[in-house]
DNA sequence: AGAACTATGTTTTTT
DNA sequence: ACATAGTTCT
């Protein structure tokens, strides 16, 4: 039986090259004993590459050859991008019991669950669910209301506050230990922040405003509290399957241990290493902690990796082993292939760029195809100049990472009215709509709320609030329009049209320059709600669990696509050819990185950005960066790389493409002159040495552990090892 | 006074 | 792309 199913020849799931076909014969054993184990916990641990997320397919296709049914299989991941690799893989497997089971995965904040149980929590229940962005406005609202904001008044950004504030993060400590955790130096907030908490609960409660969090808590809460909604869900899913199990927080470790607890069948898979989301709450030691909670559990390594050729290996491995801390895992592959990465130091990111474009060009002339290849890097924004230099050469990509579907503006605005249709109390969605309207801004929009909101129909009650004769016009076209969606037999994508009708004209004006990119989203999500029989799904789902941006959608042939992404949108997927950029001191790791936890996160992060690499692992970074002033300053390359042995790297001619300042000095932009200060090479560096650097500041000598290399303890940026070839280093007067 | 407009600054990562 | 501050318009 078993052996049918894992001999199976594959298909490939239509558009994509599956890379890869496995057979039994490919399967290690660990791998084979983890997919068919029968009952009970078990905790693979294994590291990149190694067929993590295979194994759980196989462990599903495994059980449903053995009659389990697929209603009663749980596949939970944690983010986003690991549910489609999970797809992705059930297209290897191409078993129509296996699509069965995926098409009820989900993950941990889908409202699905919930609403299949009768606890049904969610917008049309008199909440509104909430985003990321929501959450930042309402801080904003609560920061000038507070007297927090104005010019002079320094503040952490919204993002720090949002991280802080957050539930799943805080959980039952102080904030206090966060902020000493975050490695801000935020004391003097701390009341501050105290403050901010208080308002932003009582705000979201004052509202039914509801997070992430907040759904992930009530979820926790049903599970532990109610026997009987434990015994139904328990009893349906017989075999919990997580993957990424290194990325969940506490309480989604929780919700895992309640979800399995009346029969422990549990699988999850993880890898420390890659652990690179502790920011938002994830504790790696869940992956330690699983065998207690969990007695007899299994434990299964998996060390071999089928994706890398050794080359990439053996650097990422070298990239690792410098980690603090970290789960010994002896990696190797059974693939062919001598290629060393490629490590190239740019003169600036311009040159970088025009770098990648032609070494992309090198690869397709390989016969690569453009969508199995990727460029990675650490924040949103690094990839700017690129996608410059892309554009301008007509390269198709595509971007990741960066703002989902429903976060955008013109996004939001639609699903505005679909929202307050179904909960006409939703005061940010109605607050949204009314200022679209000339002349309305947020006082006039705060007074037609306080009126309307009072009535038990606050729809119909618009239609009696007396506008102003300013804005009277474009009033009385949104009452209509209203009055006209809120026929209750309409279907959903009636609705929708009618929206448009009503929000197009607003549309054009808003996004006049970049009407036409806007309008392909919201035909997306026309596509989309034509597949809902009522309003109501298409609006939780869409609060809950956003659909992806473009691909998944298009067609085959739009998906040959170049992939730009940041690395944490990377992750779980691979291509043959990755290019990881930016890789310079102050970009990777970034500025505020400091040593200790956050340091070694960064170095996980680079491990995943090299290990998506099949065959070719480029490694990039400019030797100048732009500050905001328009001014360069120069850097170096990032530690994580300096660490590592030259050897294990080919380092690639710094001028790929001829006259490459010709084309920089018809941009405007002239070439920079780099005054050669002070050799620092000149100078004997001895412990207690009080030294200079211009980016870190001042700092102590504190070892000089090889010929060309000093350890400096710097006030402000901690301990660094800098190459004295590359460091502007002067020495001080005592 | 409030709305609309303009200039300027800022960006780690995100379920 | 978006938030904020400062200015001008109604």
């Amino acid at each position: 039986m078993q052996q049918n199913l894992f001999s199976e020849t594959p298909q490939e799931h239509p558009g994509k090259q599956t890379g890869s076909v496995i057979t039994l014969d490919a399967l290690n054993q660990a791998q084979y004993a983890a997919a068919t184990h029968g009952q009970g916990p078990v905790l693979v641990i294994a590291g990149a590459g190694s067929g993590k997320t295979r194994t759980l397919v196989y462990r599903m296709a495994y059980l449903l050859e053995q009659g389990v049914a697929p209603e009663s299989i749980l596949l939970l991941t944690f983010t986003r991008r690991a549910a489609q690799e999970m797809l992705w893989r059930a297209g290897v497997l191409s078993s129509q019991s296996c699509q069965r089971v995926l098409g009820g995965t989900f993950h941990a904040t889908s409202n699905m669950l919930l609403r299949q149980h009768g606890h049904h929590l969610g917008i049309g229940s008199g909440f509104t669910i909430i985003d990321r962005g929501d959450a930042e406005g309402i801080v904003n609202l609560l920061k000038s209301s507070l007297g927090l904001s104005g010019a002079g008044k320094r503040f952490p950004s919204k993002r720090v506050i949002i991280n802080l504030l957050s539930g799943s993060i805080n959980k039952g400590r102080p904030i206090e230990d966060l902020v000493f955790e975050s490695h801000i130096h935020l004391s003097e907030f701390i009341d501050d922040f105290h403050e901010i908490r208080k308002h932003y609960a009582q705000f979201k409660q004052d509202h039914g405003l509801l997070d992430y969090d907040d759904l992930l808590v009530y979820w926790q809460r049903l599970l532990a509290e109610s026997e009987q909604a434990r015994n139904e869900i328990c009893s349906r899913f017989q075999y919990i399957l997580v993957d990424e199990y290194q990325d969940t927080n506490l309480i989604q470790a929780d919700i895992v241990r309640l979800l399995a607890d009346q029969h422990d069948n549990v699988m999850v898979v993880g890898d420390d290493a890659q652990s690179i989301y502790s920011f938002r709450g994830a504790d790696f030691y869940n992956i330690m902690r699983f065998p207690e909670q969990f007695p007899d559990t299994r434990i299964i390594k998996l060390e071999q990796n089928y994706r890398s050729i050794q080359p990439i290996l053996t650097l990422t491995n070298a990239i690792i082993a410098r980690a603090e801390k970290k789960f010994t895992k002896n990696l190797f592959t059974e693939l062919s292939g001598d290629t060393r990465p490629v490590v190239y130091t740019a003169r600036n990111e311009a040159a970088e760029a025009r770098f990648i474009v032609h070494k992309i060009n090198e690869l397709k002339n390989q016969g690569i195809e453009l969508s199995e290849i990727a460029v990675l890097f650490r924040s949103g924004f690094h990839s700017y100049k690129l996608e410059m230099e892309l554009t301008s050469r007509v390269v198709d990509f595509e971007k990741r990472g960066g703002l989902k579907l429903t976060e955008s503006a013109h996004i939001k605005d639609v699903l505005s009215f679909l929202r307050i249709l179904i909960n006409p109390w939703d005061n940010l969605s109605w607050n949204r709509i009314l200022l679209h309207l000339d002349k309305v801004g947020p006082k006039t929009a705060q007074k037609i709320l306080a009126t309307i909101k009072e009535h038990d129909d606050p729809l119909q009650a618009i239609t009696q609030y007396t506008p102003a004769p300013g804005w009277k016009e474009g009033f009385y076209r949104l009452t209509e329009a209203l009055g006209e969606m809120r026929k209750s037999e309409l279907a959903p994508g009636a609705v929708f049209d009618l929206v448009m009708n009503y929000y197009e004209p607003i549309f054009e004006k808003i996004y006049y320059d970049d009407y036409p990119k806007r309008k392909r989203d919201l035909d997306q999500i026309k596509a989309l709600i034509g597949g809902y029989g009522d309003l109501q799904s298409f609006v939780d789902d869409t609060a809950l669990d956003p659909p992806e941006t473009s691909s998944t959608l298009e067609e085959d042939e739009e998906n040959k696509r170049l992939v730009l992404s940041t690395i944490h949108s990377a992750k779980g997927l691979e291509w043959d050819a990755v290019f990881v950029i930016g890789l310079a001191e102050g970009r990777f790791p970034h500025q505020r990185a400091e040593p200790g936890e956050q340091w070694e996160e960064e170095r996980r992060l680079l491990y995943v950005a090299a290990t998506r690499a099949k065959k070719h692992l480029f490694l990039s970074y400019p030797k100048e960066l732009m500050t905001p002033d328009r001014k360069f300053h120069r850097t170096v390359m990032s530690p994580f790389l300096r660490e590592i042995n030259p050897g294990l790297y080919e380092l690639e001619d710094p001028a790929p493409t001829p006259p490459s300042y010709a084309t920089n000095s018809s941009t405007g932009i002239p070439p920079v002159q780099t005054r050669k200060t002070v050799k620092s090479a000149r100078v004997d560096f001895t412990p207690g040495m009080m030294v200079k650097h211009p980016f870190f500041g001042i700092g102590k000598v504190k070892a000089v552990p090889g010929p060309r290399r000093v350890e400096v303890a710097f006030d402000r940026h901690g301990d660094k090892i800098l190459h004295l070839d590359f460091a502007k280093l002067t020495v001080m007067d005592r």
